[in-house]
DNA sequence: CGGGCCTTTGACTGGTTTCAACTTCTGTGG
DNA sequence: CCACAGAAGTTGAAACCAGTCAAAGGCCCG
């Protein structure tokens, strides 16, 4: 049974036995315990993750000292910053184990020569920025299109496992409002 | 003076100086008139969209029948629904040409061949998506941490030139409020 | 079993929408 | 080149979705 990662890249490109040995040392495997920061506001965003088990977050602290999480990632998922990322900067932003959680992390550089190494992994990149493109496109749709009631009910319809998975603060957190208003909607005869 | 796709490619990869016309060949070249659809709700996402000259809008219509835009494309952008053009589905939105506009196109299949023949340009859309994705999230950052007020200033302090190109309307449309609430921000003195 | 974190409840507030009417701009044909 | 119709922008009043604040209740984990 190979790694999880490499598992995950075979779905998209195909790659050598050996390969698969070969680019996990590009890795470092990294462990958090639940409610751990794995990245803080002014560090650089120094790595990309990709979640083997487990739950992260990434959220900002707004001027009231209110934190809103844009994403999560379970497994199979990367995560960063990736404004930051990109351009090696400091990020804004928090990310979070929600679970204990186990990833798989590469820095910059070093994801820069896997690239030269392995360009097959261009396509397989190419392929996951472009659905997590395509889902933000979506993402923002609903949140534009939908009252926050409704996001409620739809993200609650799509994901009913995951907010098994998830304390209610956090859901109210993700889908941008206030856990007393979340409180009312729950109290309310569904319309 | 190489086609200007050919040197927006060239900006993230290298080509040899005959991949530029065989490359060509893949995309079609149409052009919309200002306000002209370039497709509409329940058509196939046929096409991925390279903005060549001129400017588009991605957007949909709400049940209250008010159009909310979610995107704008000008000049060396690319746009498309990916979520529909990815699963080659029917899509939920609009695209509009702004102005009157001129496009290469390429569709899902021929897209496909393209990547088979010419794999340096997984690099490129590996590249191009990558930045997307960053931007997006980055915008749902502001489109929580910001009030409407607040987003209209952001986008007019950093797009200035993009905001004499386009009516208020519109950009009541892609800020997400009314244009009623556009006059009332741009009637008070800014705070 | 205790403390702190999470959730609920209710009253008050405010940013933004809705609606309708009015004014100004723009582009097209005579 | 002017006139006019429709499109775009402005104004003000009333309504509402969701936030804020404060306090009480529930529940998990040490």
């Amino acid at each position: 049974m190979a790694e999880q990662l490499i598992q995950h890249l075979q779905k998209f490109v195909s790659l050598k036995d050996e390969d698969g040995p070969a680019i996990l040392r590009f890795f470092q495997a990294k462990s958090f315990k639940k409610k751990e920061n794995l990245v803080e506001e002014g560090d650089m965003a120094k790595f990309h993750y990709f979640v083997v088990k487990g739950c992260l977050r990434l959220f900002f602290v707004n001027d009231k000292g209110v934190e809103q999480t844009l994403q999560f990632a379970i497994e199979n998922w990367w995560l960063s910053d990736y404004m930051a990322f990109q351009s090696q900067k400091t990020t804004d932003f928090y990310i979070q184990a929600v679970e204990n959680t186990e990833v798989r992390a590469i820095d910059y550089p070093t994801q820069e020569r896997l690239f030269e190494e392995f360009p097959q992994l261009e396509r397989y990149f190419r392929l996951i920025y472009q659905r997590a493109y395509a889902a933000t496109q979506l993402r923002v749709k609903y949140l534009f299109d939908l009252s926050r009631e409704e996001l409620y009910y739809h993200f609650s319809d799509h994901y009913p496992d995951f907010i098994q998975r998830i304390p209610q603060y956090l859901l109210a957190s993700f889908l941008g409002f206030t856990p007393e208003y979340l409180s009312e909607i729950r109290k309310k005869k569904r319309p």
